[in-house]
DNA sequence: CTGTTAGCGCATTCAG
DNA sequence: CTGAATGCGCTAACAG
C-alpha cells in the first residue's frame, strides 16, 4: 500500500496539484473555499506529506545527528535531552547514535548521517583525530563539537572548562589536607579527561606540591563503568604510599569506587576521600553523599543545538561556547586520616 | 554547494550513470576494472549517496522513531540504548523523541515521523488512548508498543509483567510485617502504573488484608520527579494511621522519598521502609541501599526493536513479548517500627 | 487565483 | 556489459 500523494488529493478535491501544494506551503494565496475543499480531500484520502520528496526538492532537513559516547550514560542522556528540546523548538528531531568510544562506530554513524542528509551533526568525538568531522563539515554538513574544543578546526564547539574542573578538585582536596591523590584515568585520550588531569596538576603545583609524587594515575580499562572502577580500587589501595583521596572521571565511576572501598572496609571519607564528576541526579543520595564537580548537562546540549541551528544563518562565524564547572561539596570528602 | 551526484561520478569516470548505480547496488555485474575506475571517481568527487532520493525511489528507510516518555530518565535511557543497539545491527538509526507524558507532544512526534517515512515507530504511549498509533499503523507505518500491552489493538508490544511487579512488592512488605502501605501515584493513567497498583492490591488481598485500608495512594503531581516525590513525603507521613512503608513508581522517586524522610528525621527502614522500582544502576549505592523491583531495560529495548524489524517479513503476526520483573532485596526495607 | 511543466538524485527498465 | 529514458512526490516558475 503506497501512501496517498498530492496527486490523489488534487483529484479528490478537483483541483490541480499545485493548488494542493499551495494550500500546504502558501495557504494565503488560495481561496478560503478551495482551501477547505482541499483540506477535506486530504483528510479523506489520508494524505501525509512525503519528507523524502521535499528534501530532494531542497527543503531543509528536519533531522539532526547526535553522535555521543554513550546515550545511556546519565551525563550524555541529559546532554541529549537538552539537544532534543532545543531541536524540537525548531521543529527538528534528533537521531542519536552511541559510539562507545569506538572510532569505527563514529565513522559509520557520520557516514550514515551524511547519506541521510541531516541538517547537521552534534558530535562528542571519540578522540582528537577530527579528520572525519572536518571533512564532513567541509562537504556541507555543519558539525558542532560537544565537550571537545576542536582547536584549529574551525568547527563550532560547546565545552566545559575542564582544566578549571581539575583545579577545583585539586584545590578542594589540598585545602582539606590531602597531599597524595589518586585519579582514575581511562585509555581513551578524551580531551575532557586530559584537561581535567592538567587541571589537577596545575592545582597541585599551585599548592607547592611535587606533582609527579602527589598525583598518581590509576588506569581503568574500558568500558570504564562501575565494575571497572570498583576493580581499580585495589590498585589505588596498593599504591605506596597509599593516596588519601581519589578523583573519579564521573559519578558512576565514583559509585564503583565507593563500592570497592566499602568492600575493602575503608571508611569514606575517614579512610579515603572520593570525588566524583558531573553531579548526576543521584549524587546527593549516595552513602555518603558525593562531593563532585557539576557540569551543566542540559544547557550544554541546548547550547550545542543552538549553535548548530545558527549555522548557515547570515552572519555566522566559528564560535566556541564554554561553560564553567562548579564544585559541589558534600560528605564523601574530608581531611585525610 | 550541492553534493556530487551519481552523474558527476559517471562523468569523472567516463561511464554512464547506470554503471555507477551498478557498482553501488550490483557490484558483480560490472568489470573489476571499471569498478575500480568508478570507485576512484567517487572518491575524487567526494560522492555521498543521497538517502532522500533512494527513499523516494522506494528503498526501505533506515530510520526508526523512538517515542518515549523521557529519554533522560535512566529507565528510558537504557531502553533507548537497547533499541539503538539492535537497530544498529540492522543498519538502522533511532530518532528519539521525548513526550514528557504530553499527548500533544506524542501526536506531533508521530506526525513528524510519519512524514519522514520512518521504517517504524517504537512507542511508549502517554495514555491508553492509542488511536493515533493505531491509525499510523493502519496507514502502513509499523508500531511496536513499549511498556504497554495495547490490548485489542493488533499492535505488537513489549511489556513487563507489572501486576507481578506489584505483587512482588506487596508480598515482600507483608512478609516483613507491614500492614499499611503507601504507594506513590502519578496523574497519568500509564498502564504500567495501574498494573502495579493492581498487583499491590492482589498481593495484599492474598495476604488477607483489607485492601482499601491497607493501601493508601499518595498523588505526586507532574513531572513526578525527585522534587515532587520529596514533597509527597509530607502527605504519607500525615496519613492516619501512618503507613509503615512506601512503594515508589521508580527509583528516582525513591531517591526523593528518601531525601524527604531524611529531612523529616525518619529512619529508613527503622521508621519507614522504602521500595523502589526499576533497579537503576545506582540503586545499590544509595543510603540505605534500595530494595527495588528490577526491570530488564536493555532487553526491553532490544526486543521492541527486534519486533519492529520483524514486521513486514513474511509470516508476521501480532505478538506480545512479556518480561518478568524481579525483586531485589537490599536495605531500605525492613520490619515496621 | 489556478493549472501546467520541469527537474531534484536515483534505480530500473529496455535497447543497443 | 553500457547508455538513454522513465518516474518516485514534490515545488518553483511560469502560463493562463
Amino acid at each position: 500500500m503506497r501512501r496517498a500523494s498530492i496527486r490523489q488529493v488534487a483529484e479528490a478535491a478537483g483541483v490541480s496539484m499545485s493548488t494542493v501544494s499551495n494550500v500546504l506551503n502558501n495557504p494565503d494565496v488560495v481561496t478560503v473555499d478551495t482551501r477547505r475543499r482541499v483540506e477535506d480531500a486530504m483528510a479523506t484520502v489520508g494524505y501525509v506529506r512525503n519528507g523524502a520528496a521535499r528534501q530532494l526538492r531542497g527543503a531543509p532537513s528536519v533531522t539532526v545527528g547526535c553522535v555521543l559516547l554513550d546515550s545511556a550514560n546519565l551525563f550524555y542522556a541529559q546532554v541529549a535531552r537538552g539537544m532534543e528540546d532545543r531541536l524540537a523548538d525548531a521543529g527538528c528531531m534528533a537521531i542519536v547514535c552511541s559510539t562507545d568510544v569506538r572510532v569505527e562506530r563514529e565513522t559509520r554513524a557520520l557516514q550514515m548521517l551524511e547519506e541521510l542528509g541531516v541538517r547537521g551533526v552534534l558530535l562528542s568525538p571519540v578522540s582528537s583525530r577530527l579528520d572525519a568531522a572536518v571533512e564532513l563539515a567541509g562537504r556541507g554538513t555543519p558539525v558542532v563539537l560537544v565537550d571537545h574544543p576542536g582547536a584549529g578546526t574551525r568547527l563550532c564547539a560547546v565545552t566545559v572548562d575542564d582544566v578549571r574542573g581539575g583545579e577545583l578538585a585539586a584545590e578542594h582536596l589540598v585545602a582539606q589536607g590531602h597531599r597524595r591523590i589518586a585519579y582514575l584515568r581511562t585509555e581513551a585520550d578524551l580531551p575532557s579527561l586530559v584537561g581535567r588531569a592538567e587541571g589537577l596538576r596545575r592545582g597541585l603545583a599551585a599548592a607547592g606540591l611535587d606533582v609527579p609524587w602527589a598525583l598518581v594515575g590509576v588506569p581503568v580499562p574500558p568500558p570504564a563503568g562501575v565494575v571497572e572502577a570498583e576493580a581499580a580500587v585495589a590498585r589505588v589501595l596498593a599504591a605506596e604510599p597509599r593516596p588519601t583521596a581519589v578523583v573519579c572521571f564521573n559519578d558512576m565511576a565514583a559509585v564503583g569506587v565507593m563500592r570497592g572501598l566499602h568492600a575493602a572496609g575503608v571508611d569514606i571519607p575517614g579512610g579515603m576521600s572520593v570525588l566524583g564528576y558531573d553531579d548526576v541526579v543521584f549524587a546527593s543520595e549516595l552513602a555518603p553523599a558525593l562531593t563532585t564537580i557539576r557540569q551543566p548537562t542540559h544547557e550544554l546540549g541546548r547550547a550545542a543545538a543552538e549553535l548548530l541551528l545558527a549555522e548557515g544563518r547570515p552572519g555566522h562565524r566559528h564560535k566556541e561556547v564554554r561553560f564553567t564547572p562548579e564544585l559541589v561539596v558534600r560528605s564523601s570528602t574530608g581531611p585525610p586520616p
